[in-house]
RNA sequence: GGGCAUUUCAUCUAAUGGAUAGGAUACCAGGCCUCUAACCUGGCUAGUGGCGGUUCGAAUCCGCUAAUGCCCGCCA
């Protein structure tokens, strides 16, 4: 018996394989009287212990009062008795594992008929089948570019909502754009009093402009006597419809964003819908929301009465476990005093409109088209006059089941404010459902990014990928002399984004990423260009067939396995076929690392049948080429689920 | 002061409480008459910050400790 969890119906070879052995050795410890624990595995550090262990008689040495040794024993007699499915031989090793070895020709047989059927599909599963999701990504300040740290958000967030697609989610991607902050005020003072001193070349993109000019400005009024006046000042205009301030606002975020838009394009990340700060405010969203926390919760939300936040509304979240009893203040503030709401204020609100708690409050229009075909809408509402705006009403944003902020680690106390207040309001589920992927910031070795300091100049997300573009462009060059001038550059493109993709995707989120350009700009070993460069051989093989007037086998045709029969062959189809249980796992536990390192391990295994393997050498025999060429098509279609469909790396014709 | 993380070969990193802690880079020696050498093979050097504890078994869980980072604003 597996555990009682409901798992879906997957019907891929190594989710059959499992289950078999789940069964098999369940009942086996059922009739020798064990309490059956969950049975776990794992991979063997070395071929010689088989395929898949099992370590679970060994914790039950105590219960059972016996040897764990002889407990494996008596369960191998059992699986010997009656047999396992896909299993062809059962052996005791170590302290008591029991040792799987695969039925491999049928195995490989199943699997490459598996992959072949699914083609584009395989991989997709259906953990999230009519369930919806927000993943929230990017979120950057309109005042400058993209820097390799909020890279880091929208990539970790763009290949988040690809695996949730993959995972049978319906996935919608949003970018929360902060118009009305403080930090474009800042960046109007500085527009306004240094623009002549920030030179502007032709290609410099808008975002990159205003990044500098946002510097200027910076200097002006951070830690400076009567900065803080000038800001709030200009805070205050912004706010009034009629004020020049207020229109050049509104042009400048405008532009910054699209800038930064072009940027994640160029890395072929795209959303759904831009939910604009203000709107929260503007619409009544916010105001109905705190009004409704202090109904359900009087106890943990409510006005301060005395003290030094007098007036404030805020959400005490010492019901919320000990630890913030600890902090200087038990709560957080919502609601200031002269009634404006904090940013952690609106991003309640805003999290109940994720969950669909506040529909009705925004309506929608069409922002900009995206070079993936797909239009970017935009929240809109209507501010009494003025024209009506194109509104696309039939639209329906948020409501989802499921929300992920992808967000900083130096979010996290926001970020779990935000989720219990789901529970303050008495949504359970929501609260169960809000997700803070959180991941450490990049930086430099001595220093972290920063927009008012201006360290992120020459580390902008443009910069990275145009440099790792440049050196790609070199080794084509070199390579392919001959190859016209735009194919070289196209190739060049799609690894150099590839490149800083995979990067900023390869490591644990827990750990900072500090920047060092030769490992960054490696492109052998642990790095994307190893993947691709795996794949273009993989279809290198296949072109030169055709080219050779070898017939390809149709890719749906039947694996004889003893035909492709080979260490190498059978530890690439092992991979190939962890692909549906891995989506599985990452669509719960989000370990967004794992795809990349999935990558390599693909890539690592078919390079070394690629060495052990030829193909179109004239002494393979006819049934083994055959054979061989199926599985560098089962390759290829994996490389291109990971890759392209859950990163979102494109895979080059040549390199 | 409190909270949350991080600490693994020279360097960057991996490891659902499980077998000999895996890989990459760098370095050395090999491998292109033969499917693309951004690759492969071999070698090299080696590592779980420190002290305890739990466990049949700990890089992993617990406690203490050290270093580093972030958070504990009516900022955003």
């Amino acid at each position: 018996m597996s555990t009682g969890t409901p798992t879906p119906a997957l019907h891929d070879p190594m989710t059959s394989v499992h289950e078999a052995i789940e069964e098999a050795v369940g009942s086996a410890l059922e009739a020798i009287g064990a309490e059956t624990p969950e049975i776990t595995f794992e991979i063997p550090p070395d071929p010689k212990f088989g395929d898949l262990a099992c370590p679970v008689c060994m914790g039950l040495a105590r219960a059972l009062k016996k040897n764990p040794r002889q407990i494996a024993a008596d369960v191998k007699a059992r699986l010997d008795a009656t047999g396992v499915d896909w299993v062809a031989r059962v052996e005791v090793a170590g302290g008591g594992y029991l040792n799987f070895t695969l039925d491999w020709p049928r195995f490989m047989a199943a699997v490459h008929d598996h992959v072949s059927r699914e083609g584009d599909g395989y991989g997709f599963v259906g953990v999230g089948k009519g369930k919806k999701v927000v993943v929230e990504h990017t979120s950057a300040n309109p005042n400058k570019p993209i820097h390799l740290g909020t890279a880091r958000c929208a990539v970790l967030g763009d290949v988040t909502g690809r695996l949730l697609k993959m995972a049978g989610y319906d996935v919608e991607v949003e970018n929360y754009v902060d118009d009305l902050g403080r930090q474009i005020a800042v960046l109007l003072h500085g527009y306004e009093h240094h623009k002549a001193e920030v030179e502007r070349n032709p290609g410099d993109k808008a975002d990159y402009y205003f990044g500098l000019v946002y510097m200027k400005g910076s200097e002006d009024v951070e830690d400076k006597p009567g900065g803080e006046e000038i800001v709030r000042d200009i805070l205050h205009k912004m706010e009034d419809p009629s004020t020049p301030e207020n229109k050049l606002a509104k042009e400048v975020v405008d532009q910054a964003l699209k800038g930064q838009l072009e940027t994640t394009w160029r890395m072929n990340i795209f959303y759904d819908v831009l939910i604009w700060e203000r709107h929260i405010i503007t619409s009544g969203l916010f105001a109905q929301a705190i009004e409704t926390m202090m109904a359900r919760s009087p106890e943990t939300c409510y006005k301060v009465d005395a003290g030094d936040d007098k007036d404030c509304i805020v959400l005490d979240m010492s019901a919320f476990g000990e630890k913030y009893a600890q902090d200087k203040k038990p709560y957080k503030i919502l609601v200031r005093s002269n009634g404006v709401s904090t940013y952690t204020g609106k991003d309640i609100a805003f999290q109940l409109w994720k969950f669909g708690e506040a529909a009705g409050y925004f309506s929608y229009e069409r922002f900009i088209m995206q070079p993936n075909g797909k239009l970017l809408y935009s929240t809109v509402v209507d501010e009494g006059k003025g024209k009506k705006a194109k509104k696309a009403p039939k639209l329906s944003f948020g409501n989802a089941d499921r929300v992920i902020n992808v967000i900083g680690n130096e979010q996290k106390f926001p970020q779990e404010v935000v989720k219990s207040a789901m529970k303050v309001l008495g949504f359970d589920d929501h609260y169960e459902n809000s997700q803070h992927l959180s991941f450490k910031e990049v930086g430099l070795p001595d220093q972290k990014f920063s927009g008012r300091k201006g360290t992120w100049v020459g580390f902008h997300a443009d910069a990275a990928i145009d440099k790792a573009t440049e050196k790609a462009l070199a080794i084509i060059k070199e390579q392919n002399p001959t190859m016209p001038p735009s194919e070289q550059e196209a190739i060049a493109a799609t690894i150099g984004v590839g490149a800083i993709k995979f990067y900023l995707a390869k490591f644990d989120m827990e750990k900072e990423i500090t920047i060092i350009w030769d490992d960054l700009l490696n492109f052998e070993g642990d790095a994307c260009p190893y993947v691709q460069y795996s794949c273009v051989r993989a279809q290198s093989i296949l072109n030169k067939a055709k080219e050779a007037g070898v017939a390809l086998p149709d890719a749906s045709s039947a694996l004889l396995a003893r035909d492709v029969d080979s260490p190498e062959a059978r530890a690439l189809y092992f991979s190939l076929a962890h692909l549906p249980r891995k989506v599985v796992a990452w669509a719960a536990s989000l370990e967004i690392n794992q795809i990349p390192l999935y990558a390599l391990e693909v890539a690592d295994k078919f390079n070394k049948f690629y060495h052990e393997c030829p193909i179109l050498r004239s002494d393979v025999p006819e049934p083994v080429q055959r054979a061989r060429i199926l599985l560098v098509q089962d390759t290829i279609t994996v490389f291109k689920q990971i890759l392209r469909q859950l990163m979102g790396i494109d895979i080059p014709l040549r390199m």
